[in-house]
DNA sequence: GATGAATGAGCGTTCATTCAT
DNA sequence: CATGAATGAACGCTCATTCAT
């Protein structure tokens, strides 16, 4: 096994056992198990087990936010726009399961708030995408005049749980309703 | 102290500790000085944590619902119905913090899912209002005809992630916003 | 076994591990297995490792000290008072061998050194016979005009020196030698 | 790099480590870094640790005794010789600290203890030079009748404790000192 | 021969749970 | 009943040593 892909093991076991039992339910040495390393070798590529949670999420999203990018075009009207950004969230989401699942213990722990923090104070990038649109949106009238964070949460909001019900089997999304879904939150915050 | 209160007493401590700083920050010994009894006397009211954790989670539901009915009139056209509960909902969220933070923990956590899972697949409720307004909406076409795991998620999501954004500081919801953002929510999902 | 017991019982295994195999060669769930106690017991009474190290250290020295004064008269000349010091000292020493060699892991590691540094520095209090004796002399012209420091290397160098010899077996050291070895403690110092 | 470049790096890095950080705060790999070979590459010089700690104790001793000797004349009188032998050493240690410390090191472990074991009971030499004077100024009735290991013990005891402390700050060595503290040692071991 | 990535036993420490008092 | 001291399995992490390259 060459180095990187030891990496790579070590990264898809910690992903997918956080993604299923949460960070107290995925030991460093349960983590080692599943990537078939010692327990020594996953501090040989992440100083401990905080980093190897941060750096597993920014993985994340620098492979998320290509893919949710793909296709889009400045010059379309803003809702065609943002209805292709959230499906294509969506999409990335239900195709992903793991990906999200470890986004929603990433969020939703003391690292993911400090992250957010970060992120909204700090105008740290990552996809300026949304925000863009935001903006343009409320300045041109078509969005509802509402801060830029409030934005986020209608639009991420039932976007994130409609993919969590999904996922969990509550309700099983196809095109059609992923669709539906993103133009009822398009209906959300435009004007 | 007699056991009702002592009880009361360390319920109101879990729920402090455990929302403050999560499952794995509140241990036993922790709740046991809060609520001032002794560690192994809890064991006698709860027969482990993880049930301690669940009852925690059913008796902030007894608390929660009654308050977000108040007031609630069936006869009201449905959207005001609808901005009733929202509203009431949200404000819940925004005075009693804790409460909110507990819910939050809890849903994100394997207890959260398969207390879910049995209350939309098993039918068992606590709060049937949202179910037959939307029930009722969809069936006279005002709203959307989503499922209604769907319509909680549109309506819920945007309203919890508000809630979230404002209670970590992001953002200082008044009056004027959350009626704003409820009547949003309600543009999302009505037809 | 009662609190106060169990506690000894701690006590006594650490002293008898590290003072032989230092503080690296008796890791704490060795110290429990001697001590016959969980390895968490150990945590109830000392909130760390190096806080059982110093606080082994802080008995000892109470232990110590009042023996060492034993029997010591203000009155007495000089020199008879340091061969009444020295020579209790050096007794104590090759009768608690234990206690010798914990306090030689003590000194030699960095809790010993920061110890010291305060006790020069802050003045720390302990036993302040041996500095009355050294000043008196001194300023009575009886004792070498040496830094405070360099009498007590001159006086205490030889002392453990020669305890560890014994206690390690390279030489006996009966009544008699004790006395001498003092003495001679003492011609170094003396003017 | 030569074979026996190599191996200086590794002696030069591992005394500089183990002198500033003790043994255990010098791990191998530390060791490797600072000598700039790979890890693997010291287990080609030294089995183990232990016999790296060992031989680095003998180098020690060889680089050392020299310079003590150097000047040292059998043909002057006793005293004279003691007090060249002694300032000599003394003034080696506060010259060369990190030798010093790692001395100290050595001595309080269990290597140490077992070194000095094998020096006085199996006779086996580094320096004769303090034992013949010993034994000619006992035999000469010039020095006190005690065992060698006494008089090694009542010489060697302050001139380390006297090092240490100059070297941990608490005092600041000087010529004149220098020459003082073991005129203080002749005082204590002669007749 | 030289390397340094990989290993896993062993460390200090925590905490849900038990049970003698 | 209530207690809280005691427990020991399990955690995150380190590091001496090995061995494929």
């Amino acid at each position: 096994m060459s180095k990187q892909d030891k990496r790579e093991e070590i990264v898809r076991a910690a992903m997918e056992l956080i993604a299923e039992h949460g960070f107290h339910g995925a030991p460093m040495a349960m983590i080692a198990e599943h990537a078939k390393v010692g327990a020594g070798t996953i501090y040989r590529y992440f100083e401990n087990k905080d980093i190897l949670i941060t750096e597993l999420y920014r993985d994340l999203e620098e492979k998320m936010f290509p893919v949710i990018r793909e296709g889009y075009e400045l010059n379309k009207p803003i809702r065609e726009r943002f209805i292709h950004l959230g499906t294509g969230l969506l999409r990335y989401f239900i195709e992903n399961p793991l990906d999200f699942r470890y986004l929603e213990q990433f969020h939703n722990s003391p690292y993911g708030v400090e992250h957010r923090r970060d992120k909204i104070l700090g105008e740290k990038e990552g996809c300026h995408e949304f925000r863009d649109l935001f903006e343009e949106g409320v300045s041109r009238q078509i969005i509802k005049d509402f801060p830029l964070v409030l934005l986020f949460a209608l639009s991420f909001g039932p976007l994130v749980s409609t993919a969590r019900d999904h996922i969990l089997g509550f309700v099983t999304l196809d095109d059609d309703l992923i669709t539906r879904i993103i133009e009822a939150c398009w209906d959300g915050i435009k004007k």
